[in-house]
DNA sequence: CGGTGTGAAGTGTTTCACAGCT
DNA sequence: AGCTGTGAAACACTTCACACCG
């Protein structure tokens, strides 16, 4: 392996557990909105229902980041807007830049939840010469050429990757050594970058396998059958045992199973591989 | 608020634990790329690598789907695939519709992500009926008065929402009466949703607001003073004595108060909220 | 040996429930 | 009277470390 990457020792940041950190934009757009109505103040249960969690986790949420609220009153909208945005760093301004500038990095040029909170798009960058120069969201995308050019004279220290996943990695190692420090991607590849480097990935297939998932339970269920059929099926395939059973459209991919090795598998209908 | 939301008891899915699925996706796009290669088995450590993950989360991860290793040697890639795939629910096909083509809904169905996993667009609706009839990724935009009709022909339990955040819930009611029990929404709010339906989201803007999160930390890190300065102002505010502190740009809203850091600072002041 | 499978320990997150402030 | 803030309990997930087996 090259560096220490999958590292993340959580940015033990002093005290703000992650899961509530990731909960706090969440918390930001809620408040956003009520501030825009004019709303004065909230409560922990109307605030938690707004943005969709229940009201004690969002209590022992705001409690990491100092007692903010009023007893018997609740939370003042707009102070409270402002802490959460100052803890998150939004009180300054992020240049970012996009690096694969196809139907998803338009998408995201595009996207005006980017400069709502901070964040400004310093530059729209991609490998292919016939780009260089098109706008894009009122903005000319320029040649990977220029990448670090870009970084340095902007000051950019979070980059958005939407290439293709082959070009992901290099691309990658390029903005990491440039300066970049923290970055998005959304290309289905694992990065390596070192220790340091803070990557969030957005897959968009794995949501969806996600969602597959469970719809498969749900039918299983509803089936009459509970989900354990699934469930037998894996357990009999790991005792060994043939399976006997027939109410199962499972367990024996065409040759697979006890003797292992052999044959591409399934019908055919196999994934099939191939990234974005 | 309408029904009960927020509800995610996390499919007890009889065993298999939520993080783990969340997994899966990612081992089997690693299996993938080792059958493309032809490689007939690998070890724990090396598919962690490949994955991203550390070995023993991933033999833990294995061992709730059976025993599907050969001890001493390592798994069978092929043989993995399949039953990763099976358990994925990925060996049926799911059509799925995308509801809202604007820059990211062209992407998403332009995106070869989903193809490749069995799932397939059966349509692709939006509200506006100039674009009915136009071609996107090969296939005609279709307006939303099919709807009903479209998720009823294709047997469709599967629904993209890729609308701006004012149309989302609306579309969300409409899909849900439609019998689709299957959500991945990307438009920014949050969608309440009768029991028995499952919401994931994707939200661009958090992903970054959680990186500017980390990155604010390192920034102050390295900056020397430690990253205790919010803290010691988080702790004052707590025991709710008066920060009389000069060291901290916390504290105070409006008429914002000392600067440490003193970076962008609230010059502007209190943020300026405004959502996507 | 080498590498899987897994109890047991460790860590993080959510939920409960209520004391304490306004 | 109402609602926050928070210990403590419950639960979920991760990591350890080693027995066990091919």
């Amino acid at each position: 392996m090259a560096t220490g990457r999958t590292h993340r020792p959580a940015t033990r940041s002093r005290g703000i557990p992650e899961a509530t950190v990731a909960r706090l934009p969440l918390y930001l757009r809620a408040l956003t909105a009520l501030s825009e109505r004019s709303v004065p103040t909230v409560s922990s249960e109307e605030l938690a229902a707004a943005a969709g969690v229940n009201s004690a986790k969002l209590r022992k949420d705001f409690s990491y980041l100092g007692s903010y609220g009023t007893r018997g009153v609740g939370y003042d909208v707009e102070y409270l807007v402002y802490q959460i945005s100052r803890e998150l760093g939004l009180t300054q301004d992020w240049p970012v830049v996009i690096v694969g500038i196809g139907n998803l990095g338009a998408a995201l040029a595009n996207y005006g939840g980017f400069a709502s909170r901070g964040f400004r798009v310093a530059a729209l960058i991609d490998a292919d010469p016939n780009m260089a120069g098109t706008p894009v969201a009122g903005m000319p995308v320029q040649h990977t050429d220029e990448l670090e050019k870009i970084i340095d004279d902007n000051g950019v220290s979070i980059g958005v990757i939407s290439t293709p996943a082959g070009a992901a990695q290099q691309v990658c190692d390029r903005l990491v050594a440039a300066g970049i420090t923290s970055i998005l991607n959304f290309a289905p590849t694992v990065l390596s970058v070192p220790d340091g480097v803070d990557v969030r990935k957005v897959d968009l297939s794995i949501e969806l396998q996600i969602l597959a998932f469970h719809e498969q339970r749900k039918a299983g269920e509803e089936a009459g059958a509970e989900a354990v059929v699934a469930d037998a099926v894996a357990e009999a395939a790991a005792a060994d045992a043939p399976v006997a059973e027939s109410d199962a459209e499972a367990a024996a991919p065409p040759a697979a199973r006890a003797e292992t090795t052999d044959r591409k598998g399934p019908d055919g209908d196999v994934p099939a591989v191939m990234p974005a």
